[in-house]
DNA sequence: TCTATTGTGTTAAATATATAACTATTATCT
DNA sequence: AGATAATAGTTATATATTTAACACAATAGA
């Protein structure tokens, strides 16, 4: 029975990681494991992990460690993996396009249902199955198919107008890969940064000073 | 006369952010900006900038505030911004060309000499005025142009090996956009790990859980 | 030039997170 | 079936991070 009171981010980032290791695990065949033994293949302490689990209620069985398969659908579960979700993804450059092509939305509770650009090099052109579609006919198509998220691949001076576009349509979801701080005045609204830019200026620091964590 | 003592990867983190936005301010034409004016508009405290800052010296004036073209060639300098890293690039699918194509990695530090797949319908073909190489040229390249850093983007099974070898090779910085969990048995390397599959499911499971934070 | 105000740098407190210690349950072995 | 070992769940401690408070320097205005 999951208790879920005010988990924290830390917790939550953890879990995909938990998952995408179990999902191999079952994979390799392996039906049992202990919180020692998976702290030492991800890196962390037996202590985390347990706790992390026990945010959700206890899987495990004392003595025995966890069923491998069992815990990896309880945690494929608390993430909303079966959820589907109606996505749209904003521009179709280079990297809107392999965002579209390389991911597998399905397996994460996302189904894309359409792709937009404002660029007429672009719109008609078709990306893994999907015809994209010219910007202008963001509303027309979101009444209709009532997306709940959108995928911003698109450069910073368009993101906050769309944001507004897509909020009216009551679009509340966002993954943002612009270089844009999406700031959300709005309560209800949830938004996952991707700055691919800001991770690689990190790298940057990193290497220039190894002395650091 | 920055201390740089022990700082904590919360704290390297945030100064891309910083950094961005300053930027985007001196392209605006903003001179100056106090601690509170930057919290509101990045959704911080300005405490936490304050001490952000003083982690590398003060670079402030009190009564007054930051010179906002100081401060961000500061923060630049602090991420090593100006270094010259030489970068190959693993893996040309979907997102490896996305990456090559879209990121500027020149204003990050790095310099991008070569790309490389195994594949031999990507071989010889041109991704942004670079030819893709064959991996088996990996070794003969690397021992003739001395790459410090590799950018992955091949599948899961590919990576270890390639980790090894490139090791091997004397490249120690890894930007890694595989499924797979590097997990460095190596100190002297730094690896940035860009799951975009687990930050896909953290939005899910804050979709499906909107009490959480 | 003096004074009030602003706003940094810094120290202290509060909160959040991670680790360790402990308890109790289950499995396994004899 | 009973004893022992293994290991989850839980509570307590330690550490890290964030926020708040404050003292002091510089500015700007009268």
């Amino acid at each position: 029975m999951p208790r879920r009171e005010n988990i924290s981010m830390s917790v939550i980032r953890r879990l995909p990681r938990y998952y995408r290791f179990l999902t191999h695990l079952k994979d390799k065949g392996v039906t049992r494991i202990s919180s020692t033994e998976l702290s030492v293949k991800l890196g962390l302490t037996a202590s985390q992990i347990r706790q992390d689990l026990n945010c959700f209620g206890g899987f495990g069985q004392q003595g025995y460690g966890y069923i491998v398969d069992q815990l990896c659908d309880e945690i494929g579960n608390i993430l909303g993996l079966s959820s589907r979700y109606k996505t749209i993804l904003i521009g179709a450059g280079n990297l809107g396009r392999a965002i579209a092509s390389h991911m597998q939305f399905e397996d994460e509770g996302f189904d894309l249902i359409g792709i937009f650009d404002s660029s007429p090099s672009k719109t008609g052109t078709r990306i893994n199955g999907h015809i994209v579609i010219d910007t202008t006919e963001l509303e027309n198509f979101c009444e209709k198919e009532k997306p709940v998220m959108a995928i911003l691949c698109i450069p910073r001076e368009g993101v906050q107008s769309i944001i507004e576009r897509l909020y009216g349509m009551g679009v509340r979801n966002f993954w943002n890969f612009s270089h844009y701080d999406i700031s959300m005045r709005y309560e209800d609204t949830v938004v996952e940064n991707v700055h691919l830019n800001d991770s690689l200026m990190t790298l940057c620091y990193r290497i220039s000073n190894p002395n650091d964590k």
